[in-house]
DNA sequence: TATCTTTTTGACCATATGGTCAAAGCGACG
DNA sequence: CGTCGCTTTGACCATATGGTCAAAAAGATA
């Protein structure tokens, strides 16, 4: 019963290869402007090696997918209630910032499939993203009754969170033609930019 | 030389019926993963029927493209130097806001040509995009200098009116799978927190 | 080295897809 | 009514695409 699932060596690597490629390609051209053979051709792979190690196209894409908003969310998930309220906020605003520098490909998966609709995953978005947004809504709205921070609606304020911080990997090639040729990385810029919005916002008067 | 198009009533309609059934297929599946088939089938033509009207499937994207983008900035040319500061900023926030909800689709395509690289309108958006912002930018510093706003980097203020606000178009189904089945229109409690956000941060020390 | 399992591949297949074309249908206008 | 130009379509084509399969190659194991 040890083996259930043979995975060797090879099995991983190969994997892991066909799983960078695909993330590389779907996530520049959506679930249906990938092709198989782009990513065999990504991986290095003859189509017919790749497909022994993933059934299908959508194996491939659920694969990358199963997951991705569960590592999404581990930001969240460290927003404790015991910490100070804006610093709390900050770092967690900063984490997102830093997985949008790092994993833009990610990012922009994430956001082909929500703007197609979510096919795959919209029943965790109403499922497990939905408790947890809820259950950190209520951490928000207690630090406003307690003077701690300024009043907002907690749901809008992670909306904006989340909109603020991915919208510079998934929007990344419009970012840089605006801030033209000078500009190489705009994170550090972008990182100040964020600490002050909602540092301003969230001061209580 | 008064007709060099013959544009008659059937190909007008025939024209917006197509790129209007386009814009629902473009918007949620991206280019590569649209059909003609589905796009002929949306608008109820047969499909060489469709492509007596544009050539090519190309053709059809860069029609819905081609002055998406000058639609997409007109609210931001309406900010003018001689209004009230935060007034203007405020007003520009809120056009924006409601492009996304009365014109979702339109939001989502461009966001799909964005994430994908934006191979269409790249030089677009180092040209004409680059150059409205960096004008518009000045005013925002002009503002500042004479302390009627706070000091914000101008770039990053743009970037943050455009993702916060197309956000609740792009990222729709998210939006409404964390607000749950309560809540039937996002907008009215986005505005109020949009409006709140850029107050706060705007507003002079 | 011989054997058995895992991995890789060339050849192949059915279907989907973008696009063409000649011919038929239709509507305006003299 | 007949003609002429615009519109529509069924049939068709080449290529792309997701996927299969039997057999060869390459490891692992004894």
């Amino acid at each position: 019963m040890n083996e259930a699932r043979p995975v060797t060596r090879i099995q991983q690597k190969n994997r892991a290869t066909i799983l960078d490629a695909a993330l590389d390609v779907f996530s520049l051209r959506g679930f249906g402007g990938a092709t198989v053979d782009q990513i065999a051709a990504t991986a290095g792979l003859s189509k017919p090696n790749l497909l022994y190690y993933f059934p299908t196209k959508e194996a491939i894409y659920e694969a990358l997918l199963g997951g991705l908003l569960d590592t999404w969310l581990d930001p969240l998930r460290a927003m404790k209630p015991s910490g100070e309220p804006l610093p709390e906020i900050l770092a967690y605003v900063q984490r997102k910032l830093e997985m949008s520098r790092d994993f833009p490909r990610e990012s922009r998966l994430f956001a082909n499939e929500i703007i197609q609709g979510a096919p795959l995953i919209e029943s965790e978005l109403s499922g497990a993203l939905r408790s947890l947004v809820d259950e950190k809504a209520e951490i928000i709205n207690k630090w406003a009754d307690e003077g701690r921070i300024a009043r907002v609606d907690p749901h809008h304020l992670f909306f904006s969170i989340w909109s603020l911080t991915q919208h510079y990997a998934d929007f990344d090639v419009q970012v840089r033609a605006v801030l033209g040729e000078g500009v190489d990385d705009p994170f550090p810029e972008a990182e100040i930019y964020l600490t002050t919005l909602f540092t301003r916002m969230l001061t209580p008067s």
